[in-house]
DNA sequence: AAGATATGTTCCC
DNA sequence: TGGGAACCCTATCT
């Protein structure tokens, strides 16, 4: 592994829950004695050896699922861009389609800039919510306002420039928060869809919040009942705010009345889950959606009812999210329980099959929130995506889940980010639409990444694989919480005692969204 | 410090 | 088609 230069800022922490200190670190010789059993055979094992897990032989590979192999020796996890076929050459059928010729052909020289990797923690919440992080979105204005939903409901507003100007809504939601809006007509307000059944919007300043739309007006009849609202996007041309549920149904909802238009549609397979909309950025007629029944459908909104989607993308297994790249609309990125990113690089192409398959260790655990690759907003090539990884990596003796850059063009690794004082898995990743900047939510806690000297990047980047960490120099054998708590300084930065996690008491202020530009 | 539990999807009967 | 066990590279609370 590379060696790192020392970091020369330290990060902003702030310890939101005092709580009991994590899980010591139990012995390797521990840790052997509790390897599981996970087939008949004797003499297999499967579990950790010291920070690296072994598999029992029996079972096909965690990663690219296919039998013959372990883990351990999968050729995907040497490479990400293995086995990753170039897509086939199309006719140009439409004028964007020039753009991205260029992007899609080995022939043509591609016109595409150093990617700005943010890899080192500049400040962070511990233990900000009460469980675990579902959702993020940055204000759309206010630079450094982020915005954060829970497994609980709750609704956290911090502007991690001021660190400590930071709180959290408990009363909008009763259960999980699955995906947020802002409102594009005031940017104050924020629409979230939950489990609850419940379109909120709510005011961000002052936390009042009020119901658009409520499926479960009868409260509780049984779990044939219960109605729980996974995908959300909002179409502004048309002025409606989209929710899709976990029975396969689309509901519209007019913002500018708060009033449902028409009946709910069914969109996907009857009784699956839709767990993701996204309205196409250039074309307002155009909808994606997936879901549980394996499929990401293609929808034209001017005529949407059950059956008439124009194209529908099969899968192996569930399709945790899919959306179209942020810029031109033009490709479609989506991330599958069956352990891969596809890529179709053009809609106006063959869409019969993606243009690429990408291994990625992204599996559904029951106790995570869904993976999603999401597409960098910045990259003016739409190739650059970003996505947690749930299999560890053995980091100088450390078991760590990094936040993965994937060139989606390529199926190349560009950064794996990680940081030896985040040993949970971060499944929740946001890019900032400006700004270089990443906002990751890993169990209950929050992080903001900043690229390292831009110096530094172009060196590392020469050395093809670029493994980041940021902090860890310094404190890679101590644990989170692990020192004496002797302060009642709660600001850690650039002139802060140490760089380390650590526990302390805070207050709760409230932020202010009149930015600051 | 070990054990319970929450939790979603798949698979099998 | 529906119910229940299996999954078993988690995190937290008791």
């Amino acid at each position: 592994m590379a060696q790192r230069s020392r970091r020369t800022a330290f990060p902003r922490v702030v310890i939101e829950r005092d709580t009991d200190t994590e899980e010591s670190s139990s012995s390797s010789e521990e840790k052997k004695k509790k390897k599981k059993k996970v087939c008949k055979n004797t003499g297999h094992e499967a579990g950790f050896r010291g920070a690296t897990y072994i598999d029992c032989p029996m079972k096909p590979c965690f990663l690219c699922k296919i039998p013959g192999h372990t883990t351990m020796n999968c050729p995907h996890r040497v490479a990400t861009e293995y086995g990753v076929i170039p897509a086939p050459h199309r006719n140009t059928r439409n004028s964007l389609d020039y753009i991205f010729e260029r992007q899609i052909r080995s022939d043509i020289p591609k016109i595409k800039p150093a990617f700005v990797i943010p890899d080192q923690v500049d400040c962070a919440v511990i233990r900000y919510h009460s469980r675990r992080v579902t959702c993020l979105e940055f204000h759309p204005t206010s630079n450094n306002v982020l915005i954060s939903g829970d497994k609980k409901g709750q609704l956290g507003v911090w502007d991690y420039g001021k660190v400590y100007e930071k709180t959290v809504y408990g009363n909008i939601h009763s259960c999980i928060l699955n995906n947020m809006r802002f409102n594009p007509r005031n940017d104050g307000t924020l629409y979230a869809a939950s489990s609850d059944g419940t379109i909120s919007c709510t005011d961000l300043e002052t936390g009042t919040s009020s119901s658009l739309m409520n499926l479960n007006p009868n409260g509780w009849q049984g779990p044939r009942n219960w109605r729980m609202l996974y995908g959300m996007d909002i179409n502004l041309e048309k002025g409606l705010v989209l929710v899709a549920d976990n029975f396969g149904f689309l509901y519209l909802v007019d913002f500018r009345s708060n009033h449902k238009t028409g009946e709910a549609i069914l969109i996907h397979k009857k009784g699956s889950k839709v767990v993701g909309l996204h309205c196409n950025p250039v074309q307002p007629d155009l909808l994606l959606s997936c879901g549980n029944d394996h499929f990401a459908r293609i929808w034209d909104m001017r005529r949407i009812e059950t059956g008439s989607s124009l194209y529908n993308l099969a899968h192996s297994r569930v399709v945790s999210s899919a959306y179209f790249s942020p810029q031109s609309g033009c490709k479609i990125l989506t991330t599958s329980l069956d352990n891969r990113l596809r890529v179709w690089d053009s809609i106006f192409g063959n869409l019969d099959s993606p243009s690429r398959e990408i291994v990625h260790s992204h599996d559904f655990n029951r106790y995570l929130t869904p993976f999603r690759a999401e597409w960098d907003p910045k990259d003016p090539s739409e190739s650059l995506a970003v996505i947690g990884r749930y299999i560890s990596e053995n980091y100088n003796g450390a078991a760590l889940h990094p936040i993965d850059f994937i060139d989606t063009s390529t199926g190349q690794l560009v950064a794996e980010v990680m940081d030896p004082n985040i040993t949970t898995i971060s499944p929740v990743n946001k890019l900032h639409p400006r700004d270089d900047i990443l906002a990751s939510g890993s169990s209950r806690s929050l992080f903001i990444w900043k690229p390292r000297e831009k110096s530094e990047i172009v060196q590392q980047r020469d050395e093809k694989k670029i493994v980041l960490c940021g902090m860890g120099e310094l404190k890679r054998n101590r644990k989170l919480g692990d020192e004496s708590d002797d302060s009642d300084d709660d600001t850690f930065c650039s002139k802060g005692k140490n760089s380390s996690f650590k526990k302390s008491k805070t207050k709760t202020t409230r932020c202010s969204l009149k930015a600051k530009r």
